[in-house]
DNA sequence: TAGATTGTTAATCGATTAACAATC
DNA sequence: TAGATTGTTAATCGATTAACAATC
């Protein structure tokens, strides 16, 4: 019944692609159409699809507009889910922005910051309150999922205050690795772990396994 | 030789938790200390150690000066490495922001736009220069690292030129999925895919797997 | 039909964890 | 010593891929 999370993430891009190839009139796609597209492999993309129970149309390919419909029923939730961003600062305010104007299941409904320059001003077209305002009002706009753009010092009182107002998930953007409560789903990034990645492959190989076979993958299909 | 993907990102995470134990004064650490600050079992711990060909001062647990030593003789490389942002948005700046004044082998040493309200001035202490310098700047500067901030559409050309001009790695922070020569490194994050894959386990489970799983294996400990 | 495509099982690969002998 | 801790092997878990019968 649940679905794997590497599955989840690719059907999120999955439907993001859809949609574009939809927006261009496409009606029908392959497996390997959509592969290609996101470089991976054709049995991945039929088996994720297996996963969700689609099935394709018999030999055109699976039906773009019914599947965006199927993923959204998977992911989505009918009446959307309230997001709040912790934190405004330029990494608060790119996610924040990132929304801006998406027809999206999820509504970014407040965001938070102590720096009384930003609290009360509307950023990138939702309203700033003040920390202290947080536990009555993840309350007040039913708010199920919390995003952690505050500096690190911040992140740990943060997230308590997240978990003990109602919040289901959260997006830890923080250096501070978080310990949740069974009930809350934690999905964490860290940027520099990322970056220093990237050089710790850069720096011991021409590229690292993990590109190379990206790149075999998608020129196989 | 080459360490596993996983190994690398809990090192880049070991390291900033080590050098946050330095700070305070403590000398030594145990595998199940080390574990509790990430939130990850012991065993994991002590394996990555016996990867990376590390062990512990008998009986008072790992050096952490040793300890730090011998992941930044993994990771970092002596004269470092030389790191672009493209596109200075909020992402760009933020990006930038979180190296500023960090003392890391990472150096950006350039940001890219087209904006020319931001083409030479300096954000986040570094220089912008417009894109149209990039095939020259890359090479003058050699830089062997680049991080994309793009918006969408740029993405790929943008990867182009990189890889065009001795890029060794890129960070790709736009939606679209690139696809790289075998040589570079490719590392891809996608914001809005991460909190789909949220809202899904917030919308069809109490929490999911991944955050439970990790609440016990700390409790555990 | 022959060829293309699919859905699914079994095999493989990779990463985590359990188990445990060795050390102090 | 007894207890705590480590390093490592083997078992397990999870995710990807190979193989292939079925469909049109």
């Amino acid at each position: 019944m649940i679905l794997p999370e590497k599955t989840v993430s690719r059907l999120s891009e999955y439907r993001r692609i859809l949609l574009d190839c939809l927006s261009k009139g496409q009606t029908h796609i392959f497996s390997h159409e959509l592969a290609n597209l996101n470089h991976i492999t054709a049995v991945q993309v039929r088996r994720d699809m297996m996963l969700m129970g689609f099935s394709s149309m018999q030999r055109k390919g699976y039906d773009i507009k019914e599947l965006i419909g199927a993923i959204g029923s998977l992911i989505d939730t009918p009446d959307g889910l309230n997001v709040a961003v912790i934190g405004v600062g330029n990494f608060g305010k790119a996610v924040t922005g990132y929304f801006r104007g998406k027809r999206s299941k999820l509504n970014i409904v407040a965001t938070f910051d102590v720096d009384s320059e930003k609290v009360g001003r509307v950023v990138g077209g939702v309203k700033c309150y003040h920390v202290d305002n947080l536990p009555k009002l993840l309350k007040k706009l039913k708010i199920s999922i919390g995003i952690l753009t505050v500096p690190p010092e911040y992140a740990r009182s943060m997230a308590e205050i997240l978990t003990d107002n109602g919040v289901k998930g959260i997006l830890n953007f923080t250096t501070v690795p978080l310990n949740m409560p069974d009930h809350v789903f934690l999905e964490e990034y860290d940027m520099i772990t990322s970056i220093e990645k990237v050089a710790y492959f850069v720096k011991n190989h021409g590229g690292g396994k993990k590109s190379f076979s990206k790149a075999t993958d998608a020129s196989k299909q």
